[in-house]
DNA sequence: TTTGACCTTGACGCTGCGTCAACTTCTAGC
DNA sequence: GCTAGAAGTTGACGCAGCGTCAAGGTCAAA
């Protein structure tokens, strides 16, 4: 089976143009070309064609996948990648479905949405974000962490993230200042709880950017409305962080 | 909750640039501006730009992106065209997964991946094809036929068309001429059995375009995999295109 | 042999941003 | 209150990925 440029177009949703200029550009050869010229596109270039359509559709650019079509040598290899990459996209899309009814049941019910639940919408972004943040070597290693632990030991550690978070909202309650006693003391439990995190900079002894990190946390939990969800409300979250602020400023 | 332009940029895994860029074209306009000149961006900013998002992803341009927005007067049904949308992308997906999935199989098996499966990785264009070649009007008459049967009218109409495939597989075997009698009779059938489906040519009674359609028709089944498949293999499929075109010349 | 549809190779143009540059504004720590 | 550095602003220029002619060759059907 065999198709002309024009023939091939139409069924991918593209123009001839397309066909020629990725030709030229030297990422899909047509499988033959006539004495005369005419480019005939076979089997192994739909297939071809399939995958650079998907991820020019992922935002990447034309010589970003000439460099992964180059880097793979086994075919079997790169289908399943495609197969992968396509179940990937589809959960996302999925993960922005349930956003997305979210944000409308809330509007029809007149309450606000919640914001975590809309920003999960775009989130294939987050872990990019912590990676920059923390780099990629740590947010493996938690992550290897996380998984290698048994599901008794996950509970554990839920739990006591949970018990962490109890005492900081009744803290805030209580209406004490960020800078007492009390609240350090709660602060410096909060490290201690996040030095557990292998990977992280508080875990590796890396004063500098432990002091960092304990101020990025306390912002996230103002920045990020998943974490003040967590806090109840945003004045917790505006206390957790003054006081993981003041702890990181007076006694890191 | 509000957000500067970075954060949700950040968020949403573009750049601030964008958003700038977005606002000058009145695409999207930030929540509020300060007197300072700061662009701050809320609830329905974000909201609209996973809107904005989604259709650019889907290859539309700005101009067509912002004519969808302007038309939508409700705001709950912008979100609801919205998980159509995001639906129906899914839907894609997964058939493109199958597809993929066909032909790694049959790379493993060291068959040729058929080519219909192939080709439904990428066929949302099939009915764009059907709506250029036939207008718009006559896809949705005979879609509103289909739908419009009952039940055991729709089973009817299958069983018609199996019969009629099943005899044309037992003509081509016979090893008789496209142009004989026997073959023309069925051609004649044909012809009939499309003059069923209301909003095409031939029901119309219009004859250039029957003419041209019982070609079109014809030449489906030989570059059309999809229909081939149907007549068992590629030198039926010939056959049948072979008999429908000396019909439309000869007799119509 | 002609007609019309489809192919070819340039070449120029547009869209949707990326990327400085030059300047202002905000935030944190002394 | 002052200063450094991060983040904001408005231009302006540039580039990738095609769209869109233009000027021809090729092919299939009448």
């Amino acid at each position: 089976m065999e198709w002309t440029i024009q023939e091939l177009a139409a069924r991918a949703g593209i123009t001839s143009r397309t066909l020629r200029h990725y030709d030229r550009f030297g990422l899909l050869a047509p499988s033959r070309v006539g004495a005369n010229g005419y480019r005939y596109y076979g089997l192994g270039a739909v297939a071809r064609l399939q995958r650079i359509l998907l991820m020019r559709r992922l935002g990447m650019g034309l010589p970003a996948i000439a460099e992964v079509l180059a880097e793979e040598v086994d075919e079997h290899d790169g289908l399943r990648a495609h197969i992968a990459a396509l179940e990937e996209e589809r959960d996302r899309i999925e993960q922005q479905i349930r956003s997305v009814r979210h944000t409308l049941e809330a509007l029809q019910a007149g309450v606000e949405p919640r914001m975590d639940v809309m920003l999960a919408g775009f989130n294939d972004r987050y872990k990019d974000e912590v990676i920059s943040r923390w780099g990629e070597r740590a947010f493996q290693v938690s992550n290897d962490w996380w998984h290698g632990k048994t599901l008794e030991q996950q509970r554990a550690w839920k739990q006591a993230s949970e018990d962490l978070v109890a005492a900081w909202v009744a803290a805030a309650r209580a209406g004490i200042s960020p800078t007492s006693a009390r609240a350090q003391t709660l602060a410096a439990r909060h490290v201690r709880w996040l030095s557990e995190i292998p990977g992280t900079p508080t875990a590796d002894g890396d004063r500098e950017r432990s002091i960092a990190m304990v101020k990025g946390v306390g912002d996230m939990f103002v920045d990020d409305p998943r974490f003040a969800a967590m806090y109840e409300d945003a004045a917790g979250a505006v206390f957790v962080r003054d006081a993981l602020h003041a702890y990181a400023r007076t006694r890191m």
